[in-house]
DNA sequence: AAGGTCCGCAACCGCTTTTCT
DNA sequence: CAGAAAAGCGGTTGCGGACCT
């Protein structure tokens, strides 16, 4: 049976308290009844309109329903959802009547597209969080998880669609912290040394570094959606570090380099990957330290080892970036734009930007990880971040050392270099760290060095 | 104009966590 | 304290419409 079409869902979207559609009951009570009838699959869910003998209804809700749900709702309150079907004849799980009361009947919902504001917080959310879409949302009144997931699957997708990162591809240029520097002439730098990094894992319990500098561990795995990449090199960029959620699979070779941050997504144009493998790249947001280090909800050490690992790319690519004569400043903010605006601009572009940004790892890299940013008191930014504080228990004063990138007009962009962790010291934070891990971590371990995003143009 | 692809969205599934008994 | 039930959460799927070729 065909199901219920988008249009009609759309009408119940928009006018589900309407009862508007033609044939619905236009009460409680005849909805009710019809409700009940219903029970068959009538619906047409779009998974078979129903499984097993349960006589529940699944597939998209008709405005009867919802006026069902609601008026239960109204009556009984929230909550003892599987009540419903037994106050109200509704023909509906419990989980089915939750979802339709979160995501669309309850009040306050906003509807309709982000505003630039919410898709920052978004952004910016994500960095901290992962995939808690339920802990965004909780960030964005209004807005339900299942919208925020959408969207960022959908930003996600387009992105990957157009061969861009979804984070600069400087993020990921720590990978090459770890081996590859060593090879590369121009990289004199002193960095964090793989031994360090190994010592370091070493003293992690669980923390098993696969073979260092594995090509396909370290590719950037081009059109796989990586859920759980960007929190960690962004959030390192955040200073906030990882989601704080379990993890709720077992570091892979490859997740843990992404959570170390030295994933690298996007540079070098890998080839395709199968898509079983690709599936399984789609981890959750957080799979690393899961069992040896409690975060709960605290910021997790692991945020400040990938701070100390990026802050110590970034040393390596502020030098490189002056070897290599930086981009003018408005190829800077043209680079933002593509790679962070919305692909739907993408256009040919992307492509040549996609390009560039295998190049940008070693000549245009200044515009985002060696572009340091100047240490900015934003004071507006408050909110998010006193409920970014609450909700990792961040010190507020680590916490104002957020650069209010929101707000940030892209000018605001010093070398920062005073701000930069150097290479030896990040040696000695990350032994300190390693032996510190369960600890929470003090404002300098927060010490945010470089802050990309406040560069950034917008999210279009 | 027709076919193909992309996009946004709603809703389901399976698993985990929390609460209740 | 253990088991069951409920609630919560994240991932995934499938649909229609919009857009593109």
């Amino acid at each position: 049976m065909e199901s219920f079409g988008g249009a009609q869902r759309k009408a119940s979207k928009e006018e589900a308290m309407k009862g508007e559609e033609g044939g619905e009951p236009s009460t409680v009570e005849q909805a009710v009844a019809k409700g009940s009838a219903v029970g068959e699959g009538g619906g047409g869910g779009k998974k078979g309109g129903g499984r097993g003998g349960e006589g529940l209804k699944k597939g998209p809700w008709t405005p009867a329903e919802d006026a069902i749900l609601v008026e239960h709702v109204r009556r009984h309150g929230e909550g003892n959802w599987n009540a419903v079907q037994r106050h109200s004849g509704l023909a509906r799980c419990g989980k089915s009547c939750r979802l339709r009361w979160a995501n669309h009947l309850r009040p306050n919902l906003k509807k309709g597209s982000f505003s630039p504001e919410e898709e920052l917080l978004i952004l910016r959310l994500h960095a901290q969080l992962g995939n808690k879409w339920a802990r965004m949302a909780a960030q964005l009144p209004g807005r339900t998880d299942n919208e925020i997931k959408n969207y960022w699957n959908t930003r996600l997708k387009r992105r990957q669609r157009a061969g861009l990162p979804i984070y600069p591809p400087e993020m990921h240029d720590a990978a090459r912290l770890d081996g590859h520097h060593h090879h590369d002439p121009q990289r004199q730098v002193n960095t964090t040394s793989p031994v360090t990094l190994r010592q370091l894992a070493a003293e992690l319990p669980s923390l098993q570094l696969p073979p260092l500098v594995d090509p396909i561990a370290f590719r950037p795995l081009s059109g796989i959606t990586l859920s759980p990449f960007p929190q960690n090199p962004f959030a390192s960029q955040l200073g906030l570090g990882f989601p704080p959620s379990p993890a709720s699979h077992p570091p892979t070779p490859t997740s843990l380099f992404q959570q170390l941050g030295l994933g690298n997504y996007a540079m070098n144009q890998p080839p395709p990957l199968s898509p079983a493998f690709a599936v399984k790249m789609e981890l959750p947001s957080c799979q690393l330290f899961a069992e040896p280090v409690s975060y709960s909800d605290e910021p997790s050490s692991c945020g400040l080892l990938e701070a100390l690992l990026q802050d110590t790319q970034t040393i390596e690519d502020m030098k490189i970036a002056e070897l290599l004569e930086l981009q003018e400043a408005n190829e800077e903010g043209t680079r933002w734009e593509q790679l962070f605006c919305d692909p739907g601009n993408d256009g040919e572009g992307i492509k040549e930007t996609s390009q560039g940004c295998s190049s940008a790892k070693f000549e245009g890299f200044d515009w985002c990880m060696g572009t340091t940013i100047k240490s900015e008191q934003p004071g507006d930014a408050s909110l998010a971040k006193d409920d970014t504080a609450t909700l990792l228990d961040i010190p507020t004063s680590t916490l104002s050392m957020i650069p209010d990138w929101c707000n940030s007009d892209g000018r605001d962009i010093s070398n920062g270099q005073s701000l930069v962790t150097t290479s030896d010291e990040i040696g000695l934070d990350i032994h300190q760290l390693a032996s510190s891990l369960s600890v929470g971590s003090t404002e300098q371990d927060w010490n945010i060095s470089l802050w990309p995003w406040n560069n950034m143009p917008g999210i279009c």
